[in-house]
DNA sequence: ACCTGAACACCGTTCAAGT
DNA sequence: ACCTGAACACCGTTCAAGT
């Protein structure tokens, strides 16, 4: 990955137009494809949508998670921006919860997308784990440094916790308020200073 | 489900020996095959290790699911009973963490056939997500009557909890002791009363 | 009453042949 | 330099035909 986590081969105007032009349609095939059916759905579904044969998917895209990780790169580019403004508008601790509660969106939004390329091993790509984990870096150790966060949990804990509340509460729930109620209880847990109620004497 | 949550029709000898027999080499070839592929592996491969035709395979398991809950059935009634066990022997809280833990352990341990399971909607068949609920509602309301476990969180919060932590924490990590590190953490909110540290003054 | 296995429509992936 | 699309091995699922 790139030091600053942009994209990291800026894939620049260098190529032929009709390749351009065929990876633009395939990623809005995808994005479609993955919104109406999943991070399943069938890869020569999305070629036949963008009009293209399915050897032009694979030479844009050689695997799956490489298509899901383009598909995702502008969402988790806003994510991070959201990160930047709520360290310079909100306290820390607003910050790392308004921030975590729209990772938990995001991550809900997208059938199961976002889930499932956090889930398995990195794509060197686009490193999409990369971006959001310096996002929840970000929050979490200025919340840490003002002393209303524990110092015992890593970015990676927060975004695996976020994440599996997300996988583990589909969206056929009979309380829809579930997910945000279940993060807003580990915050509690994240602000909590670790064995307060455990050792109620200090000495 | 039946009033006890015990396995519904109780697949009694009243079948023919031949039906009985591929019933039981089917499981035995779904249990090798789903630990070795995990929750996707292919069930003409299954029928095939079980020395049967796909046909007999879809006749005793109409479902993915439902083969998929017959593999797991045994292992779920042990967690049953390891709660009970619980309850009569350990404390309360004790009680409510160990078998969490086992929970976590027993779902990290199936190649995610548990989490797919829990996380899709439920199979009338076998239920096994009521099963799971019973385990946890009895050392939960213990906890909380005992006072050491806060009464806004129910026994699906919790499952959805360790669930999520199962899922989103791949065999993959760098952690080994990441997943059991997040149920605590999980578990200090639980314990912690709601909003103790919101209000330093009670009055 | 249960089992077999051929058959169908589909999938992911590759690769010669084209331009 | 890039695209096409036929081809291969496989999958889930069904269903006539058997015993």
């Amino acid at each position: 990955m790139t030091a600053d986590g942009r994209t990291p081969p800026a894939p620049g105007p260098r190529k032929r137009a009709d390749a351009r032009r065929n990876r633009e349609r395939l990623l809005a095939a995808a994005r479609e494809t993955f919104a109406e059916e999943g991070p399943d759905a069938s890869l020569n579904e999305i070629a036949r949508r963008a009009g293209v044969g399915p050897g032009t998917l694979y030479r844009h895209f050689p695997t799956r998670q490489a298509l899901q990780s383009a598909v995702l790169a502008d969402r988790i580019a806003r994510l991070r921006a959201q990160a930047d403004d709520l360290t310079a508008t909100a306290s820390p601790h607003e910050a790392l919860t308004t921030w975590l509660h729209a990772f938990l969106a995001h991550a809900r939004g997208d059938h199961g997308l976002t889930g499932s390329l956090l889930t398995a091993p990195l794509d060197p790509g686009f490193d999409c784990h990369a971006a959001i984990r310096e996002a929840a870096e970000n929050v979490l150790s200025r919340a840490q440094h003002a002393g209303t966060a524990r110092p015992d949990v890593s970015a990676d804990d927060l975004i695996r916790l976020t994440v599996g509340i997300a996988l583990s509460t589909g969206q056929g729930d009979a309380d829809p308020a579930r997910p945000d109620r279940l993060l807003a209880l580990v915050l509690d847990a994240v602000r909590t200073p670790p064995g307060l109620k455990h050792t109620p004497d200090p000495t």
